[in-house]
RNA sequence: GCCCUCGUAGCUCAGGGGAUAGAGCAUUGGCCUCCGAAGCCAUGUGCGCAGGUUCGAAUCCUGCCGGGGGCACCA
């Protein structure tokens, strides 16, 4: 269904296309109306006519009785107010919509989104969270919308460090080594690798080996290798669990996937003319790019010790991602100093004619976690701080706060329920910031259960859940008129009517920190409505329909929330 | 040195051509015989600086200043 801004869109474009064909009226809501539309000033300019004159006239076309009342103000601006009856018959539209009036594609796209890649035997930590949560979150959205997401972990599975990881796990026995792996102590057994290599000279020549054997395919060298991984994924799945990803093991697509293609890779951009012999290695050059030197940068495919680099494996799998998954879009949810090398290796795709117009290919870039000095977020001791650390505080956290507040939750699971707060707290925290920007881990801020938190939204929703446990009688949405005569209440219904625009929002910018925005103040107009206008102690026709406000806030509280991969939990 | 990115209230952040620039936290003061006070209401000398484009600039362009990042074989 259209949404009540689309609805008016089309009515004032047919009329600014009378006065300027194609015009943009410059839609907006407005708080000097319920909705503005700026663009008469523009085609007034364009045909040198006096802009008041032209908004009269557009006003004269418009087609709007029974939807809203219009007037020109100021220089040129239209003032929109929505009619009562046109209010109600929107709101009852969205009681009767189960997806709450966002429409479903019409076509279904095939959505790749890399997101998350860990790294095979090291911990998830921090460094992890935003990817992991912002990817996730845009893997929601478009299959909210109908689209057929394919998620890719592309975790780091390959590569010179698995000689030695291979040979500890050796050292250490399988049995021992397996056992302090599933236990997800993997610092300890990276660590534990890393200072042998570095202190051990046999066991440095040892490691060479290893890779030496990994790569050519060594049949027992690879099981033990298929056990680090199995391992790893295994306890990546836990921590994903834990924090409620939808990432599942089958998504897990590491770079070890692509070797086999890499030969050809590097062979079809030969035959492209693309690949130069510089310095040893093998590169393709794509203009535009220089370095310090001012001269042109190279993207190094295969380097000087015949190894391939990662941007041999990000090609192989962008062009496998195209031709095999049949990709229309992707996107690629990694931090912002990866931009370069993105832009390069989609420049290259397109030299090789991998990367057809068509697709829609993006870096989907975010900034860093700062701590409190600005730095980056580490322990006090200076360690990368884990992810399931960070969650397990959160949710002790939670857990004391939920403790103090007891008598009603007896019955509830508490630590369940903490781990929902704790989720939402800092996935909120992570997803509502604009995603370029750093920002700073404070754990105190976000849980803190007032102002701009996960755990305020969860609180709003299960404010209105409790409404509908203390109804005596059965209740179900039905036609409701909606009169809206508290300002609280108009308020509130015009926000609920502006749903699919913040989904469509986040959805086409990739952006969640909107679809955030648009939900705290969806809950700040909600409870500013709960202060004002009681609902169980009114009456009649007015008590009906704040119910049906407060069940489509609960409602769209819930499922927007749920697009971020956050619980709306009915008590807390 | 070149390129990218960010600079908005004391602090953390929205707003990315439209009218008097908004939230949250903190501050101060009001609200619970009444649906959950994790709440509501009130409370402000703020768009880094200087030009430019425009009827209109926090928003677009240029330069400068400041933070962060990238710039040949670790991904």
């Amino acid at each position: 269904m259209a949404s009540t801004y689309d609805v008016l869109l089309t009515r004032l474009q047919d009329a600014f296309d009378r006065v300027a064909p194609g015009a943009d009226p410059v839609l907006r809501t407005s708080e000097r109306g319920d909705f503005q539309a700026n663009g008469v000033m523009a085609v007034a300019k364009q045909l040198g006519r006096a802009p008041r004159e032209v908004a009269e006239e557009i006003v004269k076309h418009v087609e709007l009785s029974a939807v809203a009342s219009i007037e020109v103000a100021g220089p040129g601006f239209l003032n929109l107010v929505l009619e009562d009856a046109f209010l109600s018959q929107r709101l009852n539209l969205l009681v009767a919509d189960d997806r709450l009036g966002i429409d479903v594609a019409t076509e279904a796209r095939n959505v790749v989104i890399d997101y998350s890649s860990p790294n095979v035997a090291k911990e998830m930590h921090v460094g992890h969270l935003r990817s992991t949560v912002i990817g996730d979150s845009l893997a929601r959205l478009n299959r909210f919308k109908g689209h057929h997401v394919i998620a890719r972990n592309h975790v780091g599975d390959w590569g010179t460090p698995f000689g030695m990881l291979i040979e500890h796990l050796l050292d250490l026995g399988e049995d021992e080594a397996i056992s302090s792996l599933s236990i997800g102590d993997l610092d300890s057994f990276y660590r534990g690798a890393r200072s042998k290599f570095e202190s051990d000279e046999s066991f440095r020549e040892r490691s060479r080996t290893r890779v030496v054997a990994l790569q050519s395919g060594d049949h027992e060298t690879r099981r033990l290798w298929r056990l680090l991984v199995d391992q790893s994924v295994a306890y990546f799945a836990e921590v994903y669990a834990k924090l409620d990803i939808t990432l599942r093991p089958e998504d897990v697509v590491g770079e070890s996937y692509y070797n086999d293609v890499l030969d050809d890779v590097v062979h079809d951009l030969e035959s492209a003319g693309l690949l130069i012999e510089s310095g040893g290695a093998l590169c393709a050059f794509p203009e535009g790019f220089t370095n310090r030197d001012g001269d042109p940068l190279p993207l190094i495919v295969k380097k000087r010790d015949e190894g391939y680099g990662y941007a041999a494996t990000d090609l192989a799998a962008l062009r496998d991602r195209v031709s095999t998954l049949r990709a229309d879009v992707m996107l690629y949810v990694v931090g912002t100093p990866q931009a370069q090398h993105f832009e390069m290796v989609f420049a290259v795709a397109r030299l090789a004619r991998w990367l057809p117009e068509r697709v829609h290919c993006e870096h989907v870039a975010f900034g860093n976690v700062l701590g409190a000095d600005r730095k980056m977020f580490k322990t006090r001791s200076g360690e990368t701080v884990k992810l399931v650390a960070l969650l397990d505080e959160a949710i002790e956290r939670a857990d004391t706060a939920l403790a103090g507040r007891s008598d009603a939750l007896a019955d509830l699971d508490r630590r369940q329920l903490a781990t929902q707060i704790a989720r939402a707290a800092i996935k909120y925290a992570d997803l509502s910031t604009e995603r370029q920007r750093d920002y700073v881990f404070d754990l105190d801020r976000m849980i803190a259960f007032e102002g701009d938190t996960g755990p305020y939204l969860q609180y709003a929703h299960a404010r209105l859940r409790s409404i509908f446990r203390r109804l005596a009688e059965p209740w179900s949405a039905g036609e409701t008129s909606f009169a809206l005569a508290a300002r609280a209440e108009r308020e509130l219904a015009l926000a609920l009517l502006g749903y699919p625009e913040a989904f469509a929002s986040a959805l086409d910018t990739s952006a969640p920190h909107r679809l955030c925005v648009y939900l705290f103040d969806l809950a700040q107009r909600f409870t500013a409505f709960y202060d004002a206008c009681p609902v169980l102690s009114s009456q009649g026709a007015l008590r009906a329909e704040r119910l049906a406000l407060c069940d489509l806030t609960a409602r769209t509280l819930s499922q927007g929330l749920s697009l971020l991969g956050i619980d709306a939990p009915d008590q807390m």
